[in-house]
DNA sequence: CGCCTGCTTGACCTCGCTCAAGGCCCGTGG
DNA sequence: CCACGGGCCTTGAGCGAGGTCAAGCAGGCG
């Protein structure tokens, strides 16, 4: 099944966060990658590897995130399709966190050395990866004020909303409505919350009429609302002022 | 006074993160900057703002942070000596957090006009400034760990471990000791914790004997001890093994 | 059919917050 | 030289958001 297309993946990815020329795309759409089926919950990288590839999402959810000593998890990011999680290995030699995916997941392998030579050739394409590391950097900011600073509602509403907007970008969302697969242990990790909190934070939001949450799919009634109580702004997600409305043609593929 | 070596900063900032020649080196230096002093809780960017510049701190605390409607801020991260906060305005037109100093400061404003010239003329300085930027993310990551999953001490000594490590880096610290001008509001902004609780933990962490914190200095007396006690592991500083112990000479320089 | 994973609920507890007041140090001005 | 004021630190008392423990429930899959 040709269903997942890294080449146009990556090509709208980087066309997202730059401008690419015919030849740049055409280089880019040359990268050569190794399309890998990964089973739900399995790692990608661990912390301490030296990794000699990136790795970039296809289909299904991925996460970065950390262990400690007493076995709680703290999830710092989460992945979507066409997000590269480990990017930063190719000049961090060494991996700090570890990512894994969620749930059942297609991803593409990229050469570090593939990605070398594209970047010494195309120094704008360089410049857009680069780019993309500082959208990550700027959804992590994000992540330390909502962990730091939002009550459990809030918190939820704001991932909820930062994943409806990411989602949407990719067109995996109309921006009210979208497959959302994660479990409450897993917003649990992502909020820093406990799974029992998590339940009765989601109850209360379902009673304010804010989310409905059922059978793996989120929708978020009223948006205008959801957002003013989170307090949800998607500037830090620094997307395309273009991309936000040009989700129109085959938006509604949910999954 | 020219205590502030611009050029010489920026050089051992990026020899940290990278090799450069000689050639890389002189382009390096020639970079243009304008110094400036700034006054405690000045900001230097704030959220929104598109500048045409980043700026480099030569001496003094800096913080990222966010305010929340309800007026309590978020610091998702700390800048020191030869830390350049707002490096990411380079490919991120709009800034997405206010950068400020929480102490009075110096810094050395940076034209992207001329820091872009410099990384189309030497690739590999702009990968070396690339790297650097996801240490900073590999930073605010630990930062989500921290403020998520640890309670009130661990938080504190933690980040007390990141800053001393982060000063043995650039000579400011023997990693025991350093100066450490921050206020317990600041220290409660950047843990997500109240100043009252963040007072009565900084005294149970010196009853312990973990720290001492008096007159704007820090001391850790036993390194080892309140290492394991924050679950501290330097590894996501990404520093290059070199600088760990090559901080002899003029390293007691603590302001 | 039975199990396993994920969701739900109740009861109780505690870490950290809020509010409020008092103390210390230092810089400023009379 | 001293009085005053303003940060900053400290302490007490009471409260509440969120954690823990434990049990029951539902639904999908082998």
């Amino acid at each position: 099944m040709p269903r997942h297309d890294f080449s146009a993946s990556l090509a709208s990815k980087l066309e997202r966060n730059g401008e690419l020329d015919p030849v740049e795309l055409d280089a880019v759409k040359g990268l050569p990658a190794r399309i890998v089926e990964v089973a739900a919950d399995q790692s990608l990288v661990r912390e301490g590897d030296r990794p000699t590839h990136s790795t970039m999402i296809l289909h299904g959810v991925g996460c970065t995130s950390r262990t400690l000593a007493n076995g709680r998890r703290q999830i710092s990011a989460l992945h979507v399709k066409e997000d590269i999680p480990d990017l930063l290995s190719l000049h961090l030699a060494v991996i700090d966190s570890d990512v894994s995916v969620l749930t059942p997941a297609v991803v593409a392998l990229i050469d570090h050395a593939d990605l070398r030579r594209l970047c010494d050739a195309h120094p704008r394409v360089a410049d857009i990866l680069w780019r993309i590391t500082l959208v990550d950097a700027a959804i992590y900011r994000q992540w330390v004020t909502n962990v730091g600073q939002r009550h459990a509602e809030q918190r939820i509403a704001h991932l909820f909303l930062e994943m409806m907007t990411r989602l949407e970008a990719v067109g995996l969302s109309d921006g009210r409505r979208c497959a959302f697969p994660l479990t409450q242990t897993d917003l649990s990790e992502a909020t820093g919350l406990s799974t029992v909190h998590v339940n009765r934070s989601l109850q209360s939001l379902r009673g304010r009429g804010l989310i409905e949450l059922e059978r793996g799919f989120l929708t978020l009634p009223m948006r205008r609302e959801i957002e003013q109580f989170a307090e949800f702004s998607s500037a830090y997600l620094h997307l395309p002022a273009r991309s936000r409305a040009a989700t129109g043609g085959d938006a509604l593929v949910l999954v």
